[in-house]
RNA sequence: GGGCGAAUGGCGGAACUGGUAGACGCGCACGACUCAAAAUCGUGUUUCGCAAGAAGUGAGAGUUCGAUUCUCUCUUCGCCCA
């Protein structure tokens, strides 16, 4: 029998497909759409095995749904801009448009060999002017709905690559990509008020019911809605300041109030903006990042002003203020009140600079003496050494009453705060999408004039240059309109952005005047099913999700308020790890097996000490290039194995035994095929049995099943069942009806998971799969089924019976099985 | 420190609403084919035990006729936030 040749099958139908178009989508108001998209990948040259799994897992999906009958649609395309072209070209002295253009050309055809089922006429580029342009339009309109705006601000600044930091872009206090220890630097940085649809946000995510909770939790935390209270803290001191106005989730612990911290950009600051002292000061605060983690784990350091405040529920008591660096300007106000007793920042601060510690609350465990000791105490209790408020229990009853109480004073209210913080995005880059902004002389903004956009971005200048290569580019720069004078913003949007919108654009890739058209994004959009890593679980999912709360603000016709309806994060793929005597990483490459064991290839006696599995990276050397995976074993084989060995939203071990395993297999499926093929023409009249078709029933059931939960590895599991069971079954004569019948069935199952082999076996019997085959219920159901004896809650005997057996009957057998006899009689 | 999740053979993992634990794969062992090897095919493979049998899903308790599944306590690991 011919031995199967992926490399002959895999190519004639990828060339199969893209000469029919197979995968081009239109819209079509009678079929129902089934949106399936992946996350679209950074074009850094070559696909990694994480995109194969990726893309592998969505490709499954899209062509069961269009199986299903669904008019589906799945594009792809790339998410270009960003540092790593900048590095590279100014590394080897080439421009970041060419580098990233030529990477595309070669991860797409590495793509198609992967046989996905995509739609390439809709691909697109968040690098190209086509796309760019309708960004900058959006970028005006948000200016416009007064969604972005400008403001002078700390950040995060990496000396080293000259650019501002998110601040997830900050590790340990050091740049991610450069390890600089990060400054804090003000610069004027273009803003998205992602937080004017805090509640917007947080109250979409109950309605998202195909996203995983965790992804939800973490959302929500990151918008950190939490319930407090302003407070007006009245002032006396040498400074013209009467109060200060503070935020807190916890008033009910005013009565251990020791300080009043603020924050160094607060506006008091000005009256210090002389002193040397101060300035000294906050020199040393900036070498504390502005990350809560760098602050939380920081020495807490305070600066004693001339202020003192008052404890307003008793005016008696009389507190310092301080300047601290542990008190961040944009959360509540700048200000908090210090409670030591019951926050372990506010505690280490009063240990040092000698403040008292009251305690006011104690747990529910302990009696009235309860004195904190050694850390503060943030639990739940009673309310303690607090005059009117004693007894109540805290926080859940004492919150409300002081905030009741202060609100009937006149001295504070009720108030709902938001950790989530405005999306600065600024980039002093490069390679990104330019601000359309002008400045005029004065330095006032202005929004680019929209009939002169898009904003292009010089192509082909020097890189190498410190801090943002625009700001030297002198032409660009300089603009006159109407005989006035502009200056270019050289700040170039956050990547960010571009896929904060992309699924819009695919809905229609060549829309001209705008970024989509309204009526294909009525009929494609939501996205049914996301496909990522839960990397992305908060930035880049929130910023899509506010990205429509934008569009949709003042604009009535656009309704999507959530762009992702479903979401599956997939888990990632790891390999062993290997290292030579001096400790140094070895890749797989580098390695054979002799006698059993690991050595390097180059002196074949040096053994390898083997490392954890873990998520494949180059600074680890254990990756495995995709290209050579499907150059020796295939696209049906890779796809195969990726999905076998875990469930797709967990890791997953590559492993050189398991591709051979897969391509083993893909043999067996194949030479079983040509069985089952061979055994069609030898026309028996009449079959020997029912157990094929039963088979094949559940078979298909399991399928369905399987599909419809992102069990893939199950999947791999009955085909490996169905292979076994038919190869034997085969013994007994089928006619061709059934044969016939039953297998193209089975075939079109396999269409989703291995494409190839799967079309090549239905084009040999002639047979064109167009749906989904249904199965029969009442054929699952069988007629004999064993009965578990279970005797005191132990397994004593199965015995076989009939499903409708009745009770005396079944007893009847229990008695004469000799297993049970033993131990009844 | 807080939140979420996980723990099942030598390994990756299965088990629908509480009802035969270990599907399927890897690895391993034995056998067939072969002069031989590779490849291929077949059989077996939770542990202890010759066997009958017993124990067994991180540990301990609980609910139940019956718990991998539900509840509580603990341990370890992972992820996210700090």
């Amino acid at each position: 029998m011919e031995r199967y040749n992926f490399k002959d099958v895999e190519s004639r139908w990828q060339n199969h497909w893209q000469e029919k178009k197979t995968f081009s989508s239109k819209l079509n108001k009678d079929k129902k759409k089934f949106y399936c998209l992946e996350m679209f990948p950074y074009p850094s040259g070559k696909i990694h095995m994480g995109h194969v799994r990726n893309y592998t897992i969505g490709d499954v999906l899209a062509r069961y749904k269009s199986l299903q009958g669904y008019n589906v649609l799945h594009p792809m395309g790339w998410d270009s801009f960003g540092m790593p072209a900048e590095n590279a070209a100014r590394q080897n002295n080439l421009d970041p448009k060419t580098w990233t253009e030529s990477n595309i050309e070669n991860m797409k055809s590495q793509l198609k060999k992967l046989g996905l089922s995509i739609d390439w006429e809709r691909e697109i580029s968040t690098s190209s002017e086509e796309y760019y342009k309708h960004q900058q339009l959006f970028f005006l309109e948000l200016l416009e709905k007064k969604l972005v705006y400008r403001k002078e601000n700390y950040v995060n600044w990496d000396p080293v690559d000259e650019t501002v930091l998110a601040n997830e872009q900050v590790i340990d206090g050091k740049g991610w990509r450069s390890g600089a220890p990060v400054e804090r630097k003000k610069l004027s940085q273009w803003f998205f008020n992602i937080s004017k649809f805090s509640q917007e946000l947080l109250d979409g995510l109950e309605k998202l019911e195909q996203w995983p909770n965790k992804v939800k939790t973490m959302q929500k935390n990151w918008i950190g809605k939490s319930f407090g209270c302003e407070i007006d803290f009245k002032t006396e001191g040498n400074i013209p300041v009467k109060s200060i106005k503070c935020f807190t989730t916890r008033p009910d612990t005013l009565f251990g109030f020791s300080f009043l911290a603020l924050s160094i950009d607060h506006e008091i600051s000005n009256f210090y903006k002389d002193d040397e002292n101060f300035l000294k000061f906050k020199k040393e605060c900036s070498k504390t990042g502005t990350t809560e983690e760098a602050i939380a784990v920081g020495e807490k350091i305070g600066f004693k002003t001339e202020l003192i405040a008052l404890n307003p529920l008793n005016p008696e008591q009389k507190v310092p203020v301080y300047f601290a660096n542990f008190v961040l300007m944009d959360y509540g106000f700048g200000a908090v009140f210090g409670c030591p007793a019951h926050d372990q920042r506010d505690y280490d601060f009063a240990k040092k600079y000698n403040l008292e510690i009251k305690t006011v609350v104690r747990p529910n465990d302990q009696n009235d003496s309860f004195k904190v000791n050694q850390e503060a105490y943030p639990g739940p209790g009673v309310i303690i050494n607090s005059e009117f408020l004693n007894g109540l229990s805290a926080p859940s009853n004492s919150v409300l009453e002081t905030i009741k109480i202060l609100e009937k004073k006149g001295i504070g209210k009720k108030k709902i705060n938001f950790r989530i913080k405005d999306w600065g995005v600024s980039r002093q880059r490069y390679w990104g999408c330019p601000i359309p902004i002008l400045y005029d002389e004065e330095g006032k903004a202005h929004p680019v004039p929209i009939d002169t956009l898009p904003v292009k971005l010089p192509e082909k200048i020097n890189l190498n240059v410190k801090g943002n290569p625009l700001d030297h580019q002198k032409n660009w720069r300089e603009v006159e309109i109407g005989g006035k004078k502009f200056i270019r913003e050289t700040d170039t949007l956050d990547t960010f952005v571009c896929s904060s919108w992309y699924y819009l654009r695919f809905c229609s890739p060549n829309n001209g005047d705008y970024g989509f058209n309204q009526e294909e994004i009525d009929y494609w959009m939501p996205v049914d099913q996301y496909i990522g890593g839960v990397e992305h679980a908060i930035l880049h999912l929130l910023y899509s999700r506010f990205f429509m709360q934008a569009l949709s603000y003042q604009n009535p016709s656009f309704k999507i308020l959530e762009p992702f309806e479903g979401l599956f994060t997939q888990g990632m793929v790891c390999h062993e790890t290997y290292k030579d005597k001096n400790n140094n990483w070895i890749s797989p490459d580098e390695i054979e097996v002799k006698n059993g064991k690991k050595v390097l290839r180059e002196n074949q006696t040096e053994e390898i000490k083997i490392g954890p599995s873990e998520s494949m990276s180059k600074s680890k050397k254990n990756t495995i290039d995709p290209e050579k995976i499907i150059e020796m074993y295939g696209a049906d084989s890779a796809r195969l194995f990726i999905l076998s060995d875990s469930p797709p939203e967990k890791d997953v071990q590559w492993s050189d035994e398991g591709i051979a395993s897969s391509y083993k297999f893909i043999q067996k499926l194949w030479s079983l095929s040509n069985k089952v093929i061979d055994e069609m023409k030898s026309n028996h009249e009449e079959d020997e049995g029912k157990d094929l078709i039963k088979f094949t029933n559940k078979y298909l059931k399991k399928m369905t099943d399987g599909l419809n939960t992102f069990s893939y590895n199950i999947l791999i599991a009955n085909l490996h069942e169905m292979q076994r069971f038919f190869s034997k079954e085969l013994d007994k004569k089928y006619t061709k009806k059934t044969l016939t019948e039953n297998f193209s069935k089975i075939l079109i199952t396999m269409i989703p998971i291995i494409p190839h082999l799967a079309n090549e076996c239905l084009k040999k019997i002639n047979y064109n799969a167009t749906e989904w085959p249904q199965y029969d219920e009442t054929l699952l159901v069988e007629d004999i089924i064993p009965y578990v004896i279970q005797v005191n809650g132990k397994k004593r005997a199965i015995v076989k019976a009939k499903r409708d057996i009745l009770d005396e009957e079944l007893f009847e057998i229990v008695q004469q099985n000799k297993n049970l006899k033993k131990i009844f009689f």
